[in-house]
DNA sequence: ATTTATTTTTAGATATATCTAATTTTATTT
DNA sequence: AAATAAAATTAGATATATCTAAAAATAAAT
């Protein structure tokens, strides 16, 4: 089964709406995360639809299939192995990387995946913390909790971020709260939901709740 | 000035055919070259010649332009450094290399191959020993410079190191002044020969006469 | 339960890239 | 030079992917 870029790009939006959690993914959604018009998405999702890896009724919404999952997270599997690829190898900054990441994700070729992953030593997160699937789709995820949902004193890694946006990865840059480093709740303010945190045991650091709640901290 | 991935593809094998040394490229010659029938050349060639990439006279024949003569040799110089990429870092064999660059030479960041040239040591041969024009069609290297000859204000690439010693080369690592790192000449000390560099411009470094003159830079 | 608003879909256009079949132009032969 | 062959182009279709504007279906509000 062969999907063109398109349909991998509707496919892939329409995975990742289906995983937040929401009860069901409406035209307009896919119209907003995909940067199109409902009118086009609907042509697009019959389309999806005859490719059966979406179930689609009219009016009605849609459902994700087994089949449309597994050719998903293909996509974000080899999204993700360029996004290492770029920061380890090339030195790309986080906020550099998406849109290069967005051409080459649909490149067709296994073989060269599968060198890929084994040429960067099969990493199992990408530079934004996010899980890479393995060939199969299966996903090693570890529980993540909200930076400013940890209690005083509790300590963690943190693994990922809510926000991606280059101003956001910026600022986290900037302050040194970098992917993988080793933090610490000294203490959290109750008024206006502010922490302070402990990072890699020396810098200590203040974050806004709006600040921390983007950051996802695997707990230890 | 933009092209599609079939125009790049057309204005590729014209460029080629040309090069063959044959008086004129035909219709039928490019039919041939790129699998397609006349038919959907001329409509093509038609659409290059408004973008000025070819001089084009229906029933006459067609010349490349200087500007395509550009384009093409900048598609030609992304496939070969992907064939490279493949065949040295992926251990692709050189057969099996093709099909792949056919489709990442067609990614679009000029970053990202200024990168992967970088990170290659920039070749100069491709495995099939084709030569690999650099990035302004030119197949002659530019000449390097040792950083503490550079002029204040200059910007330039690292692109080589004349004392590769593992102590050096373990130092440069350390600083974050690696091969294909861009840096710009901030400041330089008359007295001592020092020089002050600013790194992807982000960071600000302070390197001993003796530690610039070991450093090959390719100006910008 | 009607009316109103929102969402979704369809109808009809546009743009790219391709094809087959027919036509036109150029080249070759007699 | 007229007839024939070859090459190149146009006309008209098809397929993908998108859009705007209109219509239809569903959801929300009075």
């Amino acid at each position: 089964m062969e999907l063109t870029t398109a349909e991998e790009n509707y496919l892939k939006a329409i995975y990742h709406l289906s995983e937040e959690g929401k009860k069901s993914v409406s035209t307009n959604d896919i119209a907003t995360a995909i940067q199109t018009k409902p009118a086009s998405v609907s042509d697009m999702l019959r389309k999806l639809g005859e490719k059966e890896v979406i179930q689609y009724r009219k009016y009605y919404g849609l459902q994700i299939t087994e089949l449309g999952k597994r050719l998903a997270l293909q996509t974000i599997r080899k999204h993700r192995l360029w996004e290492v690829f770029l920061v380890d190898k090339l030195h790309f900054a986080w906020d550099e990387v998406h849109e290069v990441a967005e051409q080459l994700e649909h490149i067709q070729s296994p073989l060269l995946i599968e060198r890929l992953d084994a040429y960067l030593n099969y990493p199992k997160f990408d530079p934004h913390g996010d899980p890479i699937p393995d060939e199969y789709g299966d996903v090693r995820s570890r529980p993540r909790i909200a930076l400013n949902e940890m209690n005083i004193d509790q300590g963690g890694q943190i693994v990922a971020v809510k926000d991606s946006s280059a101003a956001f990865l910026r600022y986290l840059d900037k302050v040194g709260a970098y992917i993988g480093a080793r933090i610490k709740v000294l203490d959290k303010v109750e008024f206006d939901g502010s922490v302070e945190i402990l990072v890699d045991q020396k810098k200590t650091l203040f974050m806004s709740k709006d600040v921390a709640s983007n950051i996802l901290v695997l707990q230890s």
